[in-house]
DNA sequence: GTCTATACACCGATAGAC
DNA sequence: GTCTATCGGTGTATAGAC
């Protein structure tokens, strides 16, 4: 009687070329910017022919919609690390996440769009890909709620402080250091403003 | 001998065509959004075949660096009314100008696109085009300095955190006041923090 | 199942007739 | 200045080889 295999090979290689597919329109992401991504493109780089791709994605967008998921569970992972090794003093702790999220954010513009803005015209994410941007946001006000910031629009009001650095550093100083040198002073600012 | 005639009808023909161009864009722009907008739409909505259209902008871009160019223009002449009407109360002159950005921002979100962010491919705005927003950005140096605010820094912290609030209320609450409703209290917060 | 070949409809842009 | 015709490029779809 013939048993089952322990390994399934096929959805080895299957799942091998997904991220191969993956990481060569990250790759263009980076060199040419997020909507420059080609199916053509993207099939030269895995040594592939467009129509190819089809048969591991069922569209250009859902090439963006596992690149979403990609980012936010990447933000997911960096952000869980921070907190494990959060500082006991609430002002501390607010400056480390901030400027965890602030790093992230930054060091990859293309990610950034992907995550945050709405720069691919029909593009929208599916459900499973938006989980793990979920997940983060969860975790983000279970972070703040720790340190005594529990109300609806102190959590917001600390998702448009960081945000409006991230956008303003990528948009007018893009590489360089003009509002990241601002994220310890706004902290302080919130900080004040909420009595921590 | 010929004079000159008083009125060139050949020209104001030529800028009625072009205002009816732009007029038809910001029309795609704000039904289907900015990236959606086709020389063919266009065109089949001003009269006129796509390759026409070449007579009076040399490529697609060219139509949004004039959109560009309209966008801040306005901007530049809503700030413009309202520093003449400006408390005398810094705390209160600085939430006039921070709400009346805001809300010229949040009230059309195709043409904060093209401001504010780099949604479209490959569109760089002109020098030109440019300079309304660079005239927009040294009047809110004025008016922040005739409040007293004057450093670098501090401006950059006020454009990060206005800009921060109007992404998030367009990203997240599109059409609500989640974001709108903490303008005030950021506003105090900032001058809270320069000692205003 | 995986890939190739081919095709379609649409895009921005250009050439040339009128 | 506007037209028709056309070009190379795009995302997408499908038939069929292996």
């Amino acid at each position: 009687m013939l048993g089952t295999p322990i390994r399934d090979r096929a959805a080895e290689r299957r799942a091998t070329t997904r991220g191969e597919i993956l990481a060569a329109s990250w790759q263009i992401a980076h060199e040419q910017g997020l909507s420059q991504i080609t199916l053509r493109d993207v099939a030269e780089r895995v040594g592939m022919r467009a129509p190819s791709l089809y048969s591991h994605f069922a569209s250009k967008n859902a090439i963006y919609d596992a690149m979403f998921a990609d980012a936010w569970s990447a933000c997911l992972e960096v952000t869980n690390a921070t907190v494990a090794r959060a500082p006991r003093s609430p002002r501390a702790a607010l400056k480390l996440y901030a400027r965890t999220f602030f790093d992230f954010a930054v060091s990859d513009l293309a990610r950034h769009q992907l995550m945050n803005q709405r720069t691919i015209p029909g593009f929208e994410p599916s459900a499973e890909a938006y989980a793990p941007a979920v997940a983060s946001l969860d975790h983000l006000r279970e972070s703040l709620a720790a340190l005594g910031v529990r109300r609806r629009e102190d959590i917001d009001l600390y998702v448009a402080l960081v945000g409006g650095l991230v956008d303003a550093q990528l948009a007018n100083d893009p590489g360089g250091n003009r509002w990241g040198r601002l994220l310890n002073r706004t902290m302080d600012m919130y900080a004040d403003n909420l009595g921590l």
